[in-house]
DNA sequence: TTTTCTATTTTTGTATACGATATATTTGTA
DNA sequence: TACAAATATATCGTATACAAAAATAGAAAA
């Protein structure tokens, strides 16, 4: 491949791995991050560190305070349910709108991914079967035909990503998730967009509720306030 | 009032200056931001400049290119249209969940908050109006029940602000607003979803298209391309 | 004349250093 | 003993400095 030296930026590289930090809860709500501490243990300086809290900041997962410092913002419970609920709207929109405008190609495109699932699926290859399932997503929000809406529902992916990771190996889920990909397919290719968004609505939103079990299931080691939502 | 010193960051302070910049077409579409040209502009060291940069990355106004540098990301029609379009949507469900969820003193402050816009108005305060007017819309992203929905929607409102004031001083589009402002209002008050949804989203897509006269009126100076959207 | 390789220059990425601000501790007084 | 003020310490924000990468220009060869 024509990959010399892919050069990755090193406050992406800090990004993932405080995110990652923080969705597996290895840090505590509220706690302040040390941009020394954390400069030492990555064993970078501060700038790139302080770079990539910037950008955590901008996705809401920690909160910057003038001249106070960066703290994290741990979603509770209610946080991730509503950021599901957001999902599966913004995903349920988007096909809705493909259901209307995909085009031939994009459908051809859109049934080669779906296999790749099913075949990452089989092989096992769960790390495989993320990247081909985000294609398998992102490939509708283009097909939506509004490309503003397309970055910000891939960008809501990608932030969702954590804390979608943590139920890859839970139950069957993922067969049955492969159901759902051959009936959005299915819906996509008639055009029936009441449909597609029914079933792209679920698919989602199942994400949320099997994420809450997974949590719940790990013993309520970290009790989470739970605010109140309205 | 109780502002001994704000102590805003200066890379937001950048931040906001670039973004204006951007919005008001000083710096063209493509365009290298060359880092050190922009330090000695504005006064300050590259450190701060850089964060600036990496938050409009975030927020899509530039392309960040690892060791190339980064480029300006002018929206054209399309895509301003495309904005547009997420913000009314995402503003008609916030409006259509709170229908459903308002209580009886987020009505009352909501009420007060179409009253301020409409004094501020007729003062032809317009920049108190864009205050009074954004928490109107914020108090109703909130009544939503939805914390992280309030959050990216007041994001999304933020990012649109540089080219929605573009329009401010159009017609008397204003007034036309307050209107659709009491209609909310009384949508709300009533409960009725599929009303607060059809006028809100009317009351944004609106601004769309309005930007898009105001462009087009101040003569066709800048020929955008106007990549193909779907 | 065109192409390719190399050397120079420019610019990005990262580290370090210094000044400013907030927090913690200590001391003095009521 | 409790509380307030002042000092001390730690951390943040910004500037500067250095190293690495890319763009550019020039020279040599085809």
């Amino acid at each position: 491949m024509n990959l010399p030296a892919p050069k990755t930026p090193t406050a992406d590289v800090l990004y993932e791995r405080i995110e990652t930090m923080i969705a597996e809860g290895q840090v505590k709500d509220g706690e302040r991050l040390d941009e020394m501490r954390l400069a030492r243990d990555f064993g970078v300086s501060r700038t790139p560190l302080r770079e990539a809290l910037r950008l955590l900041s901008g996705t809401g997962l920690v909160e910057l305070i003038p001249n106070r410092g960066a703290f994290v913002r741990q979603p509770d419970f209610t946080r991730l349910v509503e950021m599901f609920e957001v999902m599966a709207e913004v995903e349920a929109w988007c096909a809705r709108l493909a259901a209307g405008r995909i085009t031939k190609a994009q459908l051809l495109l859109l049934r080669k991914a779906a296999s790749a699932c099913e075949a990452a699926l089989q092989a096992q290859d769960y790390k495989r079967y993320y990247v081909e399932n985000a294609t398998f997503h992102t490939m509708i929000y283009e097909a939506s035909g509004n490309g503003f809406l397309a970055e910000e529902a891939a960008n809501l992916h990608r932030r969702l990503k954590p804390f979608r990771q943590a139920q890859l190996s839970f139950g069957d889920r993922l067969s049955q998730s492969m159901i759902e990909h051959r009936e959005i397919l299915l819906a996509l290719e008639a055009g029936d967009a009441a449909r597609a968004d029914a079933v792209m609505r679920n698919h989602i939103r199942v994400q949320g509720s099997i994420y809450e079990e997974y949590r719940q299931s790990m013993s309520g080691e970290r009790e989470v306030a739970g605010q109140q939502a309205s």
